[in-house]
DNA sequence: GTGAAAGCGCTAACAA
DNA sequence: TTGTTAGCGCTTTCAC
């Protein structure tokens, strides 16, 4: 039970009520060393009453800690950070760190100047940074003094832990789908070239095809709905016998599902379409997308975790991304 | 220019290798007080030098501010925290306070109990709130002590300055373009009863049907797709001769899209379908989903700005909404 | 098991 | 204009 107070109940109010010194009341609310169990009692049943409140601040300050968890997000200009994906990591990572009494700021990291990097490992008031959207320059920039508080959601290193999606599992569960029912002219829109994650979808395609027999149709693309779009309009006309269209995100993927009725190609008559991410949306688009499931809240949560409790990791974790049919595909 | 360190340096470095005392520096470095230029340049030097970031936990603990700032999201359950909505207030939140080295937390308010809140009040970490999906009991559980450093997303009281898009004015829009398509029986599906902040809407369209002489056909929503699917088979077996219905958002308006075409009504040859929302994929379903915009980015920006400025806001800033007509009504 | 005391890095009187 | 001083609330040796 807490009762209301003027001004916020310190430590050194819980201790004096408690009758302890604010040492003990400490040890107690923490959680560290040792107390009698009488005098553990009379701390516990104080903080309660008066509603005590660590101060994250001075907890931070004392121990040299930092009091915030920073996302930085690589891309190419300042817009990622509107990106509904990078919404979504720094929700999770929100909601991981409010028990730890740790928030969550939100950094763009130029992809022509990942030093900007180095900033946030200096401030003092950053306790863990997770990268998103890594490329190779990044985790080269990132300083030793970072070690064991940051955590990659994309490509790691042999310092920087990462947490993916299977992006390979995911791609090549649904490029069988597409197979078995009887696709065999598959084209591929790629993710952005500079992400690297984005290269292990490529490779299962490669591969996927190259065991099958298949032609090899790749196109770029850069998980947007417009470049879908464009993209379905280029496979068609470089390779009009196409009878399937893989685009590695779900917006891309519907974008290239309006791009083909508008030229009056029948999905899935005609060509099948599928997506990668499962987005809220994609059972709801018409006929509904075959996708790739993708647990990004999951992913973030992990990676967040892991940096907060500086737990030692594996050096990368990838969550599995199964296929989800419906009606594109 | 700024350069490694094994330890970030703390003011008093600075302050040493620019010659002059830690006030001096600290006034330099906060830009309050005065300081000769002479001095000013040689700690803006020193601290350029050493790459110097000012721990923002030393700081809020001696001025007594807090270090983050806390989303407190209103809800039945604590599943409201996955909502895409609430990440991308949580996402423009974070972006404001970066420059301010104030992270975001997360908190879920049950519905039930809102004095959680009180909780977050006293925590002396917490620099200010941004309500969301704001209830009169959340309001009145809203402490003295957070004045002018708590505002709202959605409704607002005296105390609390409120932050929304005009759902009234959206409303209005959507409706009178159904009705200057020729549409006369017009249903709403629209948000839960106890969000009062949907109210508006529902509000916007009873003084629109009166005026046009048309009939009241409400039907119950909670903001999902399933319940949209639901909504629109319910409506239908109503008022059989329904031709066009409104949904409160986005996602169920795709909801009823879906329900609809199960039962094999044309949209929107038989029915138009408008939803309120604008997000990102209502463009890119089939058909293209005509809507309201809603931009959520600016009002989580200014809200999460008014908390942390202090700045004197009015009671209630609304947001236009526009038409955004596409091909679904 | 407990308390006294020092100090984390910073700001804000106050005095010079 | 500048430096000195006293904390902000907490954790953590180190004696007892």
């Amino acid at each position: 039970m807490t009762t209301a107070a003027a001004r916020p109940a310190t430590l050194e109010d819980v201790a004096r009520a408690a009758g302890v010194s604010r040492s003990t009341a400490s040890r107690v609310i923490a959680g560290t060393g040792a107390a009698s169990p009488e005098a553990r009692d009379r701390v516990a049943a104080a903080a309660d009453r008066l509603g005590y409140v660590p101060n994250a601040a001075a907890r931070a300050l004392v121990r040299g800690a930092g009091v915030r968890l920073a996302v930085a997000v690589t891309g190419t200009t300042s817009a990622v950070l509107e990106d509904p994906y990078v919404a979504r990591v720094v929700a999770a990572a929100a909601q991981v760190g409010t028990p730890h009494g740790i928030g969550v700021s939100l950094h763009w990291l130029p992809r022509s100047a990942p030093q900007a990097l180095r900033e946030l490992a200096y401030d003092r008031g950053v306790c863990g940074i997770v990268l998103v959207n890594t490329t190779g320059s990044v985790l080269d920039a990132v300083p030793r003094s970072l070690r064991g508080r940051v955590a990659s959601i994309g490509i790691g290193s042999r310092t920087v832990p990462a947490f993916d999606v299977d992006n390979g599992g995911g791609t090549t569960a649904v490029l069988h789908h597409l197979y078995a029912t009887g696709r065999r002219r598959i084209a591929m829109v790629t993710g952005p070239r500079w992400l690297m994650c984005a290269g292990r979808s490529v490779r299962a395609y490669r591969q996927m095809v190259r065991e099958a027999g298949l032609p090899v149709r790749l196109v770029r693309g850069d998980f947007t709905p417009a470049r879908g779009r464009a993209a379905a309009v280029e496979v068609m006309e470089r390779w009009p016998d196409t009878d399937a269209i893989f685009a590695a995100s779900d917006p891309t993927a519907l974008g290239v599902i309006a791009g083909l009725r508008r030229r009056g190609v029948l999905v899935p008559g005609d060509v099948a379409v599928a997506g990668f991410d499962d987005i809220p949306l994609a059972e709801l688009s018409t006929p509904a997308l075959t996708t790739a499931s993708h647990p990004v809240g999951r992913i973030a949560t992990a990676a967040a975790q892991a940096v907060l409790d500086r737990r030692p990791v594996p050096p990368a974790t990838f969550f599995p991304s199964a296929l989800v049919a419906r009606d594109s595909a």
